[in-house]
DNA sequence: CAAGAATCATTCGAGCTGTGAACGATTCTG
DNA sequence: CAGAATCGTTCACAGCTCGAATGATTCTTG
């Protein structure tokens, strides 16, 4: 009845975090796909979030995404009323990038549906596993240069 | 200079995960590449490896992917001369996939990338660490019905 | 100050993945 | 034996991301 399916592969530690990654990734894209929102545009809020308002260009750099993936993103963020882009005075050619009001309640939501999905994910690892993997997939992001 | 760039999101479980996930996947498609296969090609000679020939829809069922995708792997596999693919005679509506010697060779080349990279990831941790990860990983996606 | 190089945002086309609907062949059911 | 169900296959399609080309603006440099 169930698949006990054990090999070579699924011993790996690249398959492991590959596979649960793809699936953590695949269930906050429906728990936040009713928010009208994607991974992505959560990702752009969150750095938003942080410090002044940015160009496009620091975002897509941050992101690690293509500068014109940028530009659909924020129209999409932008027809939500989620984020404001201004022309900046000071540069012309640049876009300034800000949170509206809107845009943090978007994210807190967004956050909340994350903070549940760790919530369901700990909650078969007990509070102080669930710490400890904390900790070590932050250790592996930081050596990946990653944001963590 | 450097992005420490920490936000609301990246201090997240869901988060960390999918990252590095999606990072790790990128990074052993890179090391398989070479070999001429995707991920899910090793995963499907990954199961081939474990018991008896399986058909189509088994393969399917175990990867959790439609049997339209099993034809086209399979296809390629077969290109490869990784695989066979016979129809059983018990009934000739299935076909039986089942690894050739070479099949078992590029498997196992598959799978020395995967140790490597697996080295690479826990040379930043340590040898202690990178059991309990391995371990902690294992617990979450046997309680998400994933192999492992 | 003028001309060319560089930078920013945008648009557009292309590639790659994976899906779902239809189809023919075969087997099961009653 | 007739119809339903199953297997594999094909094909068209949608979603996502990238890269090149473009226009606007700013910087550089002689």
């Amino acid at each position: 009845m169930d698949d006990v399916n054990a090999n070579a592969l699924t011993g790996t530690l690249a398959f492991r975090l590959g596979t649960l990654g793809s699936l953590v990734s695949a269930r906050f894209a429906a728990a936040v796909a009713p928010l009208g929102v994607k991974p992505k545009h959560v990702g752009l809020l969150a750095v938003l979030s942080t410090g002044a308002p940015a160009s496009q260009q620091e975002l897509a750099r941050v992101m690690k995404v293509v500068p014109s993936l940028v530009v659909s993103l924020a129209d999409q963020l932008e027809e939500l009323d989620a984020i404001e882009r201004v022309r900046d005075p000071e540069d012309r050619r640049r876009h300034r990038l800000s949170l509206t009001d809107g845009g943090r309640d978007l994210l807190a939501a967004c956050l909340a549906a994350a903070a549940e999905l760790d919530a369901e994910l700990t909650a078969s690892l007990g509070a102080a596993d669930g710490e400890a993997l904390m900790r070590l997939l932050g250790v592996l992001a930081s050596e990946a240069g990653l944001p963590g």
